[in-house]
DNA sequence: GTCTATAGGGAGATAGAC
DNA sequence: GTCTATCTCCCTATAGAC
C-alpha cells in the first residue's frame, strides 16, 4: 500500500481510538511506518490528515448504511437489520465520538465531514420511514424526521452506555427496546 | 469558596469542554485561581483531582434526574418531564462525553464513577417503566430494562447529534421521537 | 497552605541533506 | 519522496523555600 494511504488509515484508527486531542503526528507515523519528513511532505499537519481520515470514514460509514437501507423489506425490516448490523459496539462510533474533540469541533474544515454524515443519516432514516407511512406500515402520527433522529439517537447513545459498561449488552437492550416500540415489529 | 472546591469544580468544567486528555493542571490551576503548589498540595495530580470532578459530577446528575423521576404523574408523564428538561444540550453530557476518553476509560479509578452513574439512570428508568406497567399504562410486552436503555441512549445519542449539528434541534426531535413513540403518549 | 524553580519528556512543525 | 537534526512550547510533576 501506498504511503498516502497508510497515512490515512492509520489517521483513521487512531481517530477512532484516541480521538483528535490524544493523537499526535509521532504515533501517526509509527503506526504507518512512515517517517516524519515523510508525512510533512503529502501533508500539511496533523489537521490536514484529520480531515482527510474523517471525510474517509464519513464516507464509509454511509456507504456501509445504505446497504441495509436499500435491501428488500418493509421499512421496520430494513431499520431493524440497520440496527442490530454487526458492529464492533465496544469501540464506538468512529465519527459520533469526534463530538466529544472541542478541537474538531471547533475546525470548520474538521466538523463539516461529521456534520455532514450525520445529517445524511438522518435524512436517510426519514426517507425510509416516509416509504413506511405511504405503504400504510406506519399511522400518520409518525413523523419521518423525528424518528429519524430518534433511530440515530439510539445508535449513538448505545454506543456510550456499552462504552461506560465496557459490554455491548446496554446498546443491544435500547436497540431492542427501540425496535420494540416501532409501529408494525415482527415478533 | 475554598481553593479544594474550586479546584473541583474549575476541573468539572474543563473536562466537561475538553475531555481528560485536553485538560491540563496549568488550565486547571487558572480556572481555580490556583497555585502550582496549591494544586498538588491538596491532590496527588491530574488523575485524583479529575476522579473528584467525575464523581462529584455524578451525584449532581443523580439529583438533578431523581427530581423529575419522584415527581407526579403517570410513568410517561415523568419520562418526558425528565427527557425534555431544561438542557445546555449544545454542550453535550458531562458523564457521558468522558465515554470518549481513553485515558479515563483505561483507569478503573475514573472509568467506575461514569460506569456507575449510567448503572444508576438504566436501573432508574427500569424502575419507572415498571410502575407503568403495573399501573397498567404500559403493556405486557414493554420490557422495562431494553425500555430503559432506549430511553437513555436517546438522551446520549441525541446530545452527540447536537453536537454534530452545533444546534439543539436534532436532539429535540429525537426527544420527540421518542416521546411519540412511547405508549400512553398525552397528546 | 502556597510560592517559585527546575526537569525530563512529548507535541507539532521546519530545514536542509540525500 | 524520505531522512535526520533542530526548535519552541507545553505537559506533568517534584523539590524546597517561605
Amino acid at each position: 500500500m501506498e504511503t498516502v494511504e497508510r497515512l490515512i488509515r492509520s489517521t483513521q484508527e487512531l481517530l477512532w481510538e484516541r480521538g483528535y486531542v490524544g493523537t499526535s503526528p509521532k504515533a501517526i507515523q509509527r503506526a504507518a511506518d512512515a517517517g516524519q519528513g515523510s508525512m510533512y511532505h503529502h501533508f500539511s499537519g496533523k489537521a490536514q490528515l484529520a480531515k482527510a481520515a474523517i471525510a474517509r470514514s464519513g464516507v464509509e460509514l454511509r456507504a456501509a448504511a445504505e446497504e441495509q437501507f436499500a435491501g428488500p423489506g418493509t421499512a421496520t425490516e430494513r431499520i431493524t437489520r440497520y440496527l442490530e448490523r454487526d458492529r464492533d459496539v465496544v469501540r464506538g462510533c468512529r465519527i459520533g465520538r469526534l463530538t466529544a474533540d472541542p478541537d474538531v469541533m471547533a475546525d470548520p474544515e474538521l466538523r463539516s465531514p461529521v456534520d455532514e454524515t450525520f445529517r445524511w443519516l438522518r435524512g436517510r432514516l426519514a426517507e425510509v420511514v416516509a416509504e413506511g407511512k405511504r405503504a400504510g406500515e406506519y399511522p400518520a402520527t409518525i413523523d419521518p424526521e423525528q424518528t429519524a433522529a430518534t433511530i440515530a439517537a439510539v445508535l449513538q447513545g448505545g454506543y456510550v452506555l456499552a462504552q461506560a459498561a465496557d459490554s455491548p449488552e446496554p446498546f443491544e437492550l435500547a436497540v431492542r427496546g427501540l425496535v420494540n416500540l416501532l409501529p408494525g415489529d415482527a415478533e
